[in-house]
Order: C-alpha cells, then structure tokens, then sequence
RNA sequence: CGGGGGAUGGCUGAGUGGUCGAAAGCGGCGGUCUUGAAAACCGUUGAGGGUCACACCUCCCAGGGUUCGAAUCCCUGUCCCCCGGCCA
C-alpha cells in the first residue's frame, strides 16, 4: 500500500508517479481528502472519548462518596451517543479509504522508464549468443511429443485445458532442475525453505493480490484458503505483523513451490504447449532487508538468476521494465527473458522485483533500528520458472534428430 | 470428525467490573563494582495513532453485546493444546 501520509504531504510528486502507472488523477485527490476528513473526525472522537474516561471516572468516585450521580448520567448518555456517531462516521470514511488506497499500486522507482506496455521495456544487456542451427529449430510442444516428455491430452483428460504432465525424462529433467535451483541459490546465500502451497487471504492482502486480483487465484471451495500464485506469497508472508532484528535483516530465502493461477484474461494467448499453464513450478527468490541494502540485493538477485541461465547455457537478456508493464505491488522490476531458437524469439522465465515497503505496510514487516520500528523491504524474484526452463532446455539443446541433449551440469542430478 | 481445556507485553505467567497498559520472574538495554568479564546490586524496557513537545486516544485472539465504566461478565467466530477416531 502507499504510504497515505506521503500521498498527503507530497501529493504532487507522488500523483505525478503514479500517473505513469495509469492511475487516474482523480483517485489520488479523492484519498487525500478522505485521509484528511478522517483524520479530523478521529480527532473529534477521540475527544469525545477523553470526556467520556473522565466522567466514567468520576462516576465511580460519586458513587463512593455517596453524590448524586443523576446529572452526570446524562452527561454521559449523550456522551456515548455522540460517540457511537462519531465512531459510525470513521468507520465509513475508513471503509471508502481502504476501497481506494487498497487497489493503487507502488509508485514507480524514478530509474523506471516510460511506458505503457512491454513494447517500452528497456533491454539492458544480452548475456550468451544463441547459437546456430544448421537445421531449422524446432518448437519444445513438436520436440515434446516426439520424445514423449510432455503429455498435452493426458493433462486435460484429468483436470483441464491449460494442464499438462510430464513423462520420462521429462519428468526427471523437471525435478532435476529444481533440485539443481535450490542448491544454486543456497551456495548464493540464499536459504531453502518449505512452506504451505495454500495461504488465507490476510496473506494474499500483505503481498497485494487481494483484493485487487481475487480473479486470478484458485480458491479452496468451503475454506478461507486460496492456491498460492507464487511462493512470493507464504515466503514473504513468514514474516507478517513481525518486528525484525536489525541483525537478522537482510533475510534472503529460496523455495521450490508449484504456483497456481487462473489465466484469467489472457484467453487465447499462449495455449499452445507449455508457456502457460494453471499449474507451473517455480523456484523462488525472496529477501527482507533494511532500504538502505535493498537495491544491493535487488542487483544481486538478478544476478543470482541471470547466472543460473549462463551456467545452463541459456540465452537470455536484462529487460528493465516500464512503469506500464509492471506488477501491482512493484516499484521496480528486472524480466530476464530465454532465447526460444523454435520461437525465435525471447520469452520471459524470471521476473526480480524490488516492491520497497510496499508490501511491507501492507504485512505489517518492520524491524527495529535504534528503538524505533521501520519497515522493511521486501523483494522477490524468480529463478527459475521450472517449466519454462525446461521448454528452454528442449529448445536450445535439440539435435537435428528431434532428439534432446541433457546440459552436463544437470547430469548429476538425474 | 467426537470429547475436554486454553488464548494477557520478546518469553513464562498473575489478574478483584473502576485507582490496569496490566503483578512477578526471565530476557534485553543502561549503570555501580571490576584491568576486563561473570556474579551481585540499582535503574530502565510493549505496540499503533496524535502532538513542536506534552496532553490525549486505541490495543490484554477477533467481532458483537451488557454496563456510567470490561483484560475481567454474556454471545459468536478463529486459532492452539490434551484425549479418542481417521490418515501419509
């Protein structure tokens, strides 16, 4: 969530920010208004309730000396009706500011260009040359089938459209590459933890899918629990309405999660093979640190997966992202996308955000420097998308046979 | 899923309807002593809002209710623990 006292003291600056996200001028006024009005009624209130500790105090000490409390019990009556308005009349201001200020995204970091959509992402750098067939590369679902790696029909038989299995090496190079993931991020720093694949929706509102996106997740039928959309969720969440050691900080975690997601909205794209499924694995990077060390670690984190791909000999380039193109929770975010020589093109495998505090106001995330509680910063970021990985692996290893090489360093762990 | 018991500050744990934001112990921090440390002793130590700073307001799981007044009484919910059932 943005911070309402900057939305009120800095209105320009923040307004102007937020414009290159798409948010509309009026929404800002609106919040800071209401955030004023409602910090009047609350002073009011609070008032009213200073009278009423007092005369609820003196009440007592009437009584035991016997006065005639006739008078002051009507003091009081009113008192408390006037209370109860007043109560009434922050609660609906409360109400109506949380609609708003809920559902408007992070304010981009400056360093964050232009943009409306993906067409202004910015390419930092390339990092390995695809390389060359002396045949014409084929697409990983045409590779999948004539090695048997990925079964399309099967999936859909047993839950539906968007779901798919693994088979044979398929299935192993899955694994694989998630054991391989999880050891690679450890000797970076990065400890592994486990956590639950469903979350209630207080942690969904800390990481800012809810309420804005309820649309997007799987919800358990007769529970208050949702599918994680990523590990960014549970991971993040360990630390909910948590006051941190400075000591402790930064914390850098990684964790192997399926994600679950609807695909709401983006029907038609990408139902071939295995881009884009409702069910994905993913190796996640996470880290909560103090704001003077995150954007060390931002970088880090990107270099964390960026090396990941070179040391499986994949292609792939730094897209700084737009203020267009961003994520709800994001004020700024490095795409590494793959090369995909059967696509000819590049795809998105891992996406490092940096959300500030933003998520941190929200979960309630502060750590104490000095006596007093900050928040922290949180940052997240994937490394890999497994299946992605995978497709890239089927892409960018095949043999003019249709057959698929295993990169050395995977070898192991098959 | 059935039966029983709980939920209080970083932790353990008292708590009478008013003087309780809350005893005590532990832990933390500061100090005395010491070459230094330990021990002992003294002091200090919850969070959020508000204010230039005070004042003041809110918070004893959550939400309702009773009352002039609720950590304390009543209802509902959530979570935890124990016993039994089922189960990887």
């Amino acid at each position: 969530m943005v911070d309402l006292r900057q939305v009120e003291k800095e209105f320009d600056t923040v307004s102007a920010a937020l414009k290159r996200r798409g948010v509309e001028e009026g929404v800002l006024e609106r919040i800071k208004t209401l955030f004023e009005e409602k910090k009047a009624v609350r002073a009011r209130l609070e008032a009213a309730q200073a009278e009423q500790n007092a005369k609820s105090r003196l009440f007592g000490q009437y009584k035991r000396e016997g006065k005639d409390v006739t008078q002051l019990q009507k003091e009081v009556a009113e008192n408390k009706a006037r209370i109860a308005a007043l109560n009434e009349e922050v609660r609906v201001l409360e109400e109506r500011l949380a609609e708003l200020a809920t559902t408007i995204p992070n304010i981009p970091d400056p360093d964050v260009p232009d943009g409306e959509d993906e067409e202004a992402n910015v390419e930092i750098k390339r990092v390995l040359e695809p390389a060359s067939f002396d045949f014409k590369p084929r697409e990983h679902w045409e590779l999948a089938e004539r090695n048997g790696w990925i079964d399309f029909e099967r999936g859909v038989k047993i839950a539906k459209s968007r779901f798919s299995a693994l088979r044979y090496e398929g299935a192993r190079l899955e694994r694989a590459l998630i054991n391989y993931m999880l050891d690679f991020n450890r000797d970076r720093g990065f400890e592994e933890v486990y956590v639950p694949f469903m979350v209630n929706a207080e942690s969904l509102f800390g990481t800012g899918q809810l309420p804005k996106f309820a649309d997007d997740l799987f919800k358990i039928e007769g529970e208050e629990l949702y599918m994680i959309p990523t590990a960014e969720v549970p991971v993040t969440n360990l630390f909910r309405d948590e006051i941190l050691k400075k000591e402790e900080l930064p914390q850098r975690l990684t964790a192997y999660t399926p994600c679950f997601r609807k695909e709401a909205g983006s029907a038609g794209r990408d139902t071939r093979g295995m881009i884009r499924q409702h069910q994905f694995d993913k190796v996640e990077l996470v880290a909560i640190t103090t704001p003077e060390e995150s954007d060390r670690v931002f970088n880090e984190m990107v270099a964390c997966a960026s090396d990941l791909l070179t040391s499986l000999g994949l292609p792939h380039r730094h897209m700084l992202l737009c203020a267009g193109d961003m994520g709800f929770s994001a004020a700024k975010t490095v795409d590494l996308e793959v090369w995909l020589p059967g696509q000819g093109r590049y795809r998105e495998i891992s996406s490092i955000s940096n959300t500030r505090d933003f998520q941190a106001r929200r979960a309630r995330i502060r750590y104490k420097e000095e006596k007093k509680n900050r928040l922290v910063h949180t940052l997240n970021g994937s490394s890999l998308a497994v299946g992605r990985t995978l497709i890239a692996i089927m892409e960018n290893y095949q043999q003019a046979d249709g057959s698929i090489v295993v990169p050395e360093i995977l070898r192991p762990y098959l």
